[in-house]
RNA sequence: GGGCGAGUAGCUCAGUUGGCAGAGCAUUCGGCUUACAUCCGAAAGGUCACAGGUUCAAGUCCUGUCUCGCCCACCA
């Protein structure tokens, strides 16, 4: 084997053959009970950052694990449209050629987003496949394929068909810059630094009238009331006059309302019923008109008078001026309030009054609530479970409307005929049972259509248009885990791998996606679309920072497949996701996977080539009882360890798994068993060392595998090829995940192992702190026993083992050892080791030492002598506890015996 | 305002049903021992944020406090 572990060379070869033999793909026909993701399609436009790395490696692990255990498993890849995110990118690239989309009009801007997937989406899939991810790669979906857009038609036309969607005229989140309505979960809210203005509106006949306090001065051109609490006595007298409203000098009414609070500002607000949400509310109880005073782009309507045409923020401090020369602004504080920005270009969002589509929740909501009471899906972990059924409980309709031109268009026609010649319309929808009327709806000259009709169904006009808006990306992303297996068609796909298994996500996307997956998979296919939902952290640099392009801190998940590989990559951050908890990462801290690669793949070099070189057959695991001390130990201790990974995979502590494969691996397969197959084979020739070895590495290999795909699947076919290992499977990714074998795990052995480490390290530990050199052979007795331990050191060939491994010339087992002059010594568990140093010994330190020791010693034994006395520890605790606690303080008599002999010859 | 998470070695974090406090990195010391210096050997390093409580026994369970972070909400 090569001296140096070349990842890169190994991945790309392996990526070939993956590509040419398919190994992944799924089989509809195969009776074995099936396991399906489906991966959380990264936006088309999307490069794979450090986040889909993860999310990418965790479900890959998952996959790779159920296909071994020999599960039907299926993980489908695909991308989103992700419809503003897209058409931002496209437009973006037509500005640099000075062109905007409008002058390229619908289709053709449409076509060219079209052209710019084709050439340029294809790259988050292939560096998904760099990343060893295991995807049936022949099943990729993209939420605008002909059979996804299918599915969101019929979703459509099902749920308006249903009540469950109606337009209407509301306050929507409208970003000016994106001209578009937004969902509520699409504007991230911040809390900036601001002003409040108290502004006054003069009373009719030259009184007083009302201060109000406002943070949006500029839409004061749009109001059409003051409020009050109806509550508030300061105020009782006014409710019901008049005030002017300032510039415009127009008179509205002072009017009352519970919403209005009397502790914030001076406890009246103005009415705004075309720019507040909450205005808009109380406007709609009280049957107060609206003005819009701000336009899609943000820009003052002739209504705002003097400022119309102002862009809304030179506006705010505009009319601040024109309220200062009229002396009617009171008074400016600070004051920090929360602003919503679009989630895709950080525009500030507008309150904006428009026609826009709903989806109704609460109904679809209802029945998912029920499971999530009864913990349906299962999240992990489990405090999810509770933001996400809080959601739900408190959910509002979600707004599906999109006013831009890439995604998928509404099926939806309105008829001229109809909507002119003012007769009745045409499908209306029937509302379920329980829901309230629509309000602000007018179905008139509607026709909801999965395709557009010839002509009006009512009035017979062929006077059809189409309805521009396009829907909200996540329209098609809900539908996600069964339209790409071919829903609304019954296809056998969806009978074999739907619902699906897991879903694993980042916590941002619980309310965008989970929950509304959750609730379309109930509406349509009357099943829950997963039964278990991961949702891991973020990645985060070093000083906690989330990962972002505008901080410069972000790292290329490909970068660092080019210098450490996939493996390595993988490794490192699986080990570092501790279940749910954000990832701390710095550049360095994938040393980690690379370090144990090259551990792994040295480890096999030696087993391999030792073998090779001697020109040994070997063939299978010998006879247990024919096997020595060591060997059954690592049979032992990697039985231990094999359980372990089961147990922590079936929990999804997937960090925990990793950890006991490096604890493993490095700590006792290679710093121990390895070094006594040396010594083994130096001393005697002992094949079954060796054999025992690669029987470990192997099973090891096929444990690690789904962690490190490519390296391990490497290593394996070398075995293959030298013989070494017997497997039918074409690829490692197809073998067999290890099973217990019978007789192997033998807990007894550990403390024998631990007997013979701790002298190996208390001779090592004597030789460094007396600056004997580790190379100088040196002389030691083990004093110890009697009884078996002694025997075992006798005879399992410890003597070898601790003389090489402590660089030793002789070495005596005793029972009883008087101790010498000019000699140091340990204690051990069960006895004691000495060591000879002529000159080197200082009496003064060691009695230092030792009374270091018994010290320490006293004390502990202090307190369990008083837990020993303790009636109620001795009737309350369990016996085993009790017994251990028994037998640590024997031990410790024994040592302080011990110590106290080494003190008197010490004198 | 409500909810959630975190606080354990210098740093980053594990610690599952309560039962002798762990890893990796960094540090110190010593080693090129024919798999690996991406390595080997050893050491040092802890009032488990704080205060109470439950328990024979608490890093772990309960209550409260403090610090940091995140999420949600219609604070005009």
């Amino acid at each position: 084997m090569e001296k140096q572990y070349s990842a890169k060379e190994v991945e790309e070869k392996w990526l070939k053959i993956y590509r040419e033999n398919e190994f992944f793909r799924a089989d509809v026909d195969s009776p074995k009970k099936s396991f399906v993701i489906v991966i959380p399609p990264p936006n088309v436009t999307g490069v794979l950052h450090i986040g889909h790395a993860l999310n990418t490696t965790i479900q890959d692990v998952l996959i790779r694990q159920a296909r071994m255990s020999g599960l039907n498993t299926l993980w489908i890849p695909g991308t989103d449209h992700a419809g503003i995110a897209t058409q931002n990118v496209v437009e973006r690239s037509l500005l640099e050629k000075g062109q905007k989309r409008d002058d390229l009009g619908r289709d053709k801007f449409i076509e060219k987003v079209w052209r710019w997937k084709e050439e340029r989406g294809g790259t988050i899939i292939e560096q998904l496949k760099k990343l060893g991810a295991s995807c049936d790669w022949q099943r990729e979906r993209f939420t605008m394929d002909e059979g996804l857009s299918a599915a969101v038609s019929e979703a459509f036309v099902s749920l308006y068909q249903k009540g469950l969607i109606y337009r209407g005229n509301y306050i929507v989140n409208w970003c000016p810059r994106c001209t578009t309505a937004l969902a509520n979960e699409e504007v991230d809210h911040e809390t900036e630094e601001s002003h409040l203005y108290y502004i006054r509106y003069p009373g009719e006949g030259g009184t007083e009238g009302v201060v109000v306090a406002t943070t949006r001065p500029e839409t004061l051109f749009g109001d059409t009331a003051i409020a009050v609490n109806p509550k508030d006595i300061r105020y009782k007298k006014i409710v019901g006059k008049k005030v002017f409203l300032p510039i415009l000098n127009r008179l509205i009414p002072i009017v009352a309302h519970p919403m209005v609070e009397k502790g914030f500002g001076t406890g009246a607000v103005k009415i705004t019923p075309h720019h507040d949400p909450n205005d808009f509310k109380m406007a709609r109880d009280l049957n107060l008109p609206g003005i819009t005073v701000i336009d899609e782009k943000g820009i003052l309507t002739k209504e705002a008078g003097p400022l119309a045409g102002k862009e809304r923020f030179a506006a705010r401090e505009e009319t601040v001026a024109l309220l200062k020369e009229n002396g009617l602004l009171v008074k400016v504080e600070d004051y920090q309030h929360s602003v919503g920005r679009c989630y895709r270009c950080e525009t500030v969002v507008e309150p904006y009054l428009s026609k826009q589509w709903f989806v109704r929740m609460k109904p679809l909501a209802k029945p998912t609530l029920v499971l999530a009471k009864k913990n349906k899906p299962k999240f992990y972990p489990a405090r999810w479970q509770k933001v996400y059924r809080m959601w739900l409980e408190n959910i509002e309709d979600w707004c599906i409307s999109r006013q831009i031109w890439w995604g998928h268009r509404l099926p939806v026609y309105y008829c001229q005929g109809c909507l002119t010649k003012n007769v009745g319309a045409g499908l209306h929808p029937r509302p379920r049972e329980g829901t309230e009327p629509l309000p602000y709806t007018n179905e008139k000259g509607i026709i909801v259509s999965k395709t557009k009709p010839d002509k009006c169904p009512n009035c017979g006009s062929i006077n059809l248009t189409q309805d521009p808006d396009v829907l909200d990306t996540w329209f098609s992303s809900w539908l996600w885990p069964y339209s790409v297996l071919g829903w609304p068609e019954k296809t056998k796909d969806l009978e074999i791998f739907y619902p699906t298994k897991i879903l694993v996500t980042a916590p941002e996307i619980i309310f965008f996606w989970v929950a509304r997956m959750a609730m379309s998979g109930l509406e349509f296919t009357g099943k829950l679309p997963f039964e278990q939902v991961y949702i891991h952290g973020t990645v985060r640099d070093e000083t906690g920072r989330k990962m972002s392009k505008s901080y410069g801190n972000v790292i290329d998940p490909l970068e660092i497949i080019n210098e450490v590989g996939a493996d390595s990559l993988r490794f490192s951050l699986i080990s570092f996701a501790s279940q749910g908890q954000d990832l701390f990462i710095g550049r360095k801290s994938f040393t980690l996977g690379r370090n144990f690669a090259n551990k792994i793949w040295n480890a096999s070099r030696l087993v391999i080539g030792r073998v090779k070189e001697e020109g040994l057959k070997i063939d299978g695991l010998p006879d247990i009882a024919t096997l020595t001390f060591s060997q059954r130990w690592i049979l032992s201790e990697f039985e231990t360890c094999r359980r372990s990974v089961d147990k922590n995979l079936k929990a999804l502590r997937l960090n925990e798994a990793a950890a006991v494969l490096y604890q493993f691996f490095w700590h006792t397969y290679c710093d121990w068993y390895l070094e006594m197959v040396k010594i083994d084979w130096q001393e005697r020739k002992d094949k079954n060392s060796l054999a025992c070895a690669i029987f470990v590495l192997e099973r090891f290999l096929h444990l690690v595998h789904p962690f490190m795909p490519f390296i391990t699947e490497e290593i394996w076919n070398r075995l293959k090829e030298e013989g070494l290992v017997q497997d039918e499977a074409k690829s490692l990714s197809l073998a067999t995940w290890p099973q217990a074998i019978r007789g192997h795990h033998q807990p007894a052995l550990d403390f024998r192992f631990k007997l013979l480490k701790e002298a190996i390290t208390a001779i090592r530990d004597l030789k460094r702190e007396f600056g004997v050199p580790p190379t100088q052979l040196a002389k030691a007795t083990i004093c110890i026993g009697p009884g078996e331990e002694y025997t075992f050191f006798e005879k399992e060939n410890c003597q070898n083992y601790v003389k090489k491994l402590s660089g030793l010339a002789e070495l005596q087992i005793v029972t009883h050892h008087q101790r010498q002059d000019m000699e140091a010594n340990h204690l051990l568990t069960l006895g004691e080791v000495f060591l000879p140093l002529a000159g080197l010994f200082d009496p003064a330190k060691e009695r230092d030492k030792r009374n270091k020791e018994l010290a320490g010693l006293e004390t502990e034994m202090a307190k369990i002598t008083v837990r020993l006395k303790d009636r109620q520890f001795l009737k309350k605790a369990p016996p085993e506890v009790v017994k251990r606690e028994k037998e640590r303080l024997e031990l410790m008599y024994l040592n302080k015996k011990r110590i106290k002999e080494q003190l008197s010859f010490l004198k």
